[in-house]
RNA sequence: GGGCGCGUAGCUCAGUUGGUUAGAGCGCUACGUUGACAUCGUAGAGGUCAGAGGUUCGAGUCCUCUCGCGCCCA
């Protein structure tokens, strides 16, 4: 044997020495031409891309993990099992970093000039990039990493050419002037689902706008009836009142809006009116999208700054006027005093300059949503813009019936409604970004001709006119324009390569809710487009790892947990099995990140548990020869055909709950089945054994030890890939099998109905329960643990009483018992209890029994049980129940009734004993 | 405003189609160095499953409402 395992489980020792055994043996690269030639069925995942520029957080780790514990269990199924990874291009994140770092200097984008703006941003990339990468193999991530895609990778980027092109060729691709969010930040658009709303608290501006001469008649007819927001100004002309949270935007009206059916205002629809300020005078229109009950009911318009705005504006034909600078400042369309403020400073000059003509009406506090950049967080400015769009509606119908017909489900399942809402309710994605970090638009503009080139080579000049003063457009394409396209970018496409043909469609997709609509929904699209079916199968969508109180863990707020640091200080096995088993299927994680001893206790010490438990095992196996299990059959004791039968069930519960996406459960059978089952009862029970001579019964224990444990380091090798894989590489091979070069690409246990013993189960189950019952007893009578007692037992079961003749080690050793009397109750005082099936226990201990405590804890133990016995009797004396419920039901109600009986019968033997006394 | 979700032990949470004497980890209490593990062992305390109705032979689990808390979309 090795060196003696040390008695703390060290990670830091063997972690390293694992990933680079893995990365030499290529244990995680697969071969595209066994799975097209073979026709096997692979299972490929394809990894969310994270920002290139990215550090590993928690979340991530969260993410991998989950991923990773797929692939190794398919990979140990037999599987063909592929995980490629990879990272995305991260337009703004990558591009605001790098413009950060030339601000220090003092320079702007604009003064390094494109190309060498893009070459400062690749030497960037090139330097910090990928780093999540190599912190993904830290945390145990079996990807194949020879396949490593990023979405700026020449192939990927034809794709996005590729893409673009087809799109606009079917018409699917356009260029429109229409409201999008509008960063005056990163200074570029961004999409609907890019832009955040929050809740703000803000306040809500009455204004009051003159009505022209005209509509006075109309306006005094109203008040007559009590609308009571037309009122009368100083200058003795009518005004109307509106509502609005931006009063700044007035400056851009060019309506006011009324809903048709609020009979308030019906003859007032069509008037002139003038917009204060400005000197300009628009119309009342009528629109369906204005709710009367909110302020007066009355709105002003301003197409180019308000989405709502924009759609009543395109309906009603109005015009639109922009009045704000890319920087979101006041533009040359609005009056010169309020020229190139800020929309705060602009609002406050308006509202000073309403307040003196008398306009301005009640202020009251309002909370209202807010978009927000989801890059940088500054507040959004819809606007008015040339930008390239896609038509969506098409795309979505094939994605939306994958959904609806069961081809593709989401777990857990609620989020199919939410996909299934953004599908139907979906609009057109504004693709094009004014960065200059990313996919540049495949389109020229003729200088010449002004015609619009599409192409997917870099046209020389115009097919239009042959001119060759052509202009490239300036923008790139938002990074998801790629990264949509990842589950067949990565693979080649649009080359028909052999990895395409061998490894799409994939299988699961695992990601965080927040990007459903960003990137998910999105590959289902392109995947029916460009693929003609689903990208991938199943999604799960896993939770969201919170701190201590709660709060979404951010840099800003210091309250992240930094996954490096808990590999340093536990190791990656911990970090894995804390995460998975600390939420329920998508639920999120609470950690706190000022303790994380605390956090990953779980992790740690079960970690620790299992390299001791194995330590232990390897010890006393030595370098003896270990028969194989089935030579051994006949010579098993119980505890060894118990926890080969309870190692059957675990088996079967763990690769169901892999299957269901249960990662919490597995997690949880197997803490329980190792600690528990496996180190607290057999390991203790077959110790002993363990030293023997060489007999039967010692060839036995090592076979059963062997054969668990290597079963256990297998269950459990996906969710804690580096202290199973040390554990096995140093577990002897019993004779005549075979053994795997190393765990990661050994078989996965399968179930054997062999091994599967209900009668070992029981008695160990009674074993169990009598143990314990007579730990409690000495510590109730303080009795101390090394004093040995003797056991007076009556009423067992036959098989239970003989076996525990047959082995009094059991005893001896689990409770220390020594004498064991069957059917021989003594009178004189003692300890006692009685079992689940009305066997009555004694230790014989006179003198230190207090009869009157004695006799209260009888009465109370009689009182549960006669109302548990009542609880059971209703339920048995009723028709209905007998009838509607099902037979094994019944039959348990049965069960519990007679071990209720049977103890009840008991305890009150005792009570009369107690009463003679 | 529309939609979704949550409220189970002091804390963090499990509890899959309704049938358990309602579970786990941490924390807490008491005891414990018989060489695998003190990152441990043994035993224990602790819950009217947010509240009110309803469906059912049977509800933590299904339905309705109320209260409290999140998230998403407008």
């Amino acid at each position: 044997m090795a060196e003696p395992l040390p008695p703390r489980f060290d990670p830091g020792n063997i972690e390293e020495g694992w990933i680079q055994f893995w990365n030499e043996n290529g244990c995680f690269s697969v071969d595209p031409d066994t799975v097209v030639d073979s026709g096997v069925d692979p299972y490929v995942i394809v990894i969310p891309p994270p920002n290139v520029t990215a550090v590993l957080h928690i979340g991530h780790s969260l993410n991998n993990t989950i991923q990773d514990v797929l692939i190794r269990w398919r990979r140990m199924q037999g599987r063909v099992a592929l995980w490629v990874p990879g990272t995305d291009h991260a337009g703004i994140a990558t591009q605001n970093m790098v413009e950060k770092q030339l601000a220090q200097e003092n320079l702007s984008r604009g003064d390094l000039g494109r190309d060498d703006f893009e070459a400062r941003v690749w030497d960037y990339v090139d330097k910090t990039g990928g780093r999540i990468l190599e912190q993904l193999r830290t945390i145990g991530s079996s990807c194949d990493f020879d396949r490593t895609r990023f979405t700026l990778d020449s192939g990927l980027s034809d794709a996005v050419r590729e893409v673009f092109v087809q799109l606009y060729e079917k018409d699917l691709v356009y260029r429109s002037e229409y409201i999008i969010n509008w960063c005056p930040r990163c200074l570029t658009a961004l999409a609907n689902e890019e832009a955040e709303s929050s809740e703000v608290e803000g306040k809500l501006y009455e204004l009051k706008y003159p009505l022209a001469k005209e509509a006075w008649n109309a306006a005094s007819e109203a008040h007559d009836r009590g609308v009571d927001t037309l009122g009368h100004l100083s200058d003795g002309g009518w005004y109307i009142t509106l509502s609005t949270t931006r009063p700044e935007t007035m400056l851009g009206d060019t309506a006011v809006a009324v809903n048709p059916k609020d009979r308030r205002y019906e003859g007032l629809v069509g008037a002139n009116i003038d917009v204060p300020l400005t000197g300009r005078s628009i119309t009342i229109v009528a629109d369906d999208f204005v709710d009367p009950e909110f302020g007066s009911g009355v709105v002003k318009v301003t197409p180019a700054h308000d989405p709502n705005d924009f759609e009543i504006a395109q309906r009603a034909g109005l015009e639109m006027i922009n009045i704000f600078t890319p920087e979101a400042k006041l533009n040359e369309n609005v009056p010169e005093e309020f020229r190139g403020l800020s929309s705060s400073k602009g609002r406050e000059k308006v509202l000073d300059s309403l307040r003196e003509l008398d306009l301005l009406g009640r202020v009251s506090n309002h909370v209202h949503a807010v978009p927000h950049c989801y890059r940088c967080h500054t507040v959004v400015e819809p606007r008015l813009s040339l930008q390239w769009f896609v038509r969506m509606k098409p795309l979505a119908k094939p994605a939306l019936e994958a959904s609806r017909d069961g081809t593709i489900t989401f777990t857990p399942d609620h989020w199919q409604k939410v996909y299934e809402r953004w599908m139907e309710e979906i609009r057109d994605w504004c693709i094009s970004r004014q960065l200059w970090w990313g996919h540049r638009i495949p389109v020229w503009y003729c200088d010449d001709c002004g015609e619009t080139i599409v192409a997917r080579k870099d046209p020389h000049d115009c097919e239009f006119c042959d001119s060759v003063n052509l202009t490239q457009d300036p923008d790139v394409l938002d990074t998801w324009f790629s990264s949509w396209l990842w589950p067949f970018s990565v693979f080649g496409w649009p080359q028909e390569t052999t990895d395409l043909k061998a490894f799409y469609p994939t299988n699961d997709m695992v990601t965080a809710p927040e990007i459903l609509f960003f990137w998910v929904a999105r590959m289902v699209m392109a995947g029916y487009e460009f693929m003609g079916e689903a990208p991938f199968t199943r999604v799960y969508l896993h939770g969201t790892v919170r701190d201590k109180q709660g709060r979404k863990m951010s840099k800003s707020l210091g309250n992240g947990v930094d996954p490096m640091e808990v590999v340093d200080l536990f190791g990656a096995d911990a970090l894995r099995f804390t995460l998975i088993s600390s939420s329920g299927v998508g639920g999120d994680i609470k950690l706190d990140h000022e303790d994380l001893g605390s956090s990953f206790s779980t992790g740690r010490n079960f970690a620790n548990k299992l390299w001791n438990a194995g330590r232990f095992a390897l010890m006393r196996l030595g370098d003896d020869e270990v028969k194989n299990i089935l030579d051994v059959r006949g010579s098993l004791e119980v505890e060894d055909r118990w926890i080969l039968s309870r190692l059957q069930q675990t088996v079967t519960e763990v690769t169901r709950g892999l299957d269901d996406f249960r990662f919490h459960e597995i997690s949880d059978r197997l803490y329980h089945f190792i600690w528990g089952d496996f180190a607290d009862w057999y390991l203790e029970l077959v110790k002993a054994r363990l030293t023997r001579e060489d007999d039967a019964s010692y060839h036995a224990a090592r076979s059963t030890l062997v054969t668990v444990l290597d079963e256990i380091l297998r269950l459990l090798h996906p969710i804690m890939p580096f202290v199973t894989s040390e554990l096995w590489s140093q577990l002897p091979i019993p004779q005549n099998t075979e053994k795997s070069e190393t765990l990661a690409v050994a078989d996965w246990p399968q179930a054997q109905k062999d091994f599967v013993d209900e009668q070992a189960e029981m008695n160990l189950n009674q074993i169990q329960e009598l143990v314990t019952q007579i730990r409690s007893l000495r510590k109730e009578y303080g009795v101390g643990e090394k004093i040995q007692v003797d056991l007076q037992i009556s009423g067992a079961r036959t098989a239970l009483t003989e076996l525990l003749i047959a082995r009094p080690e059991i005893l001896g050793k689990m409770a220390r018992v020594g004498e064991i009397q069957v059917n021989a109750i003594s009178k004189g005082s003692g300890a006692d209890t009685v079992l689940k099936d009305g066997t009555e226990i004694v230790i014989p201990l006179g003198g230190v029994i207090d009869l009157a405590k004695e006799c209260e804890k009888v009465r109370t133990e009689i009182l549960r049980l006669e109302l548990l016995v009542e609880g059971v009797r209703k339920k048995l004396s009723n028709e209905k129940f007998l009838s509607a419920a099902p037979v094994d039901v019944v039959e348990k109600e049965r069960l519990k009734e007679d071990s209720f009986l049977q103890q009840l019968a008991v305890l009150k033997k005792k009570r009369s004993n107690l009463s003679d006394v």
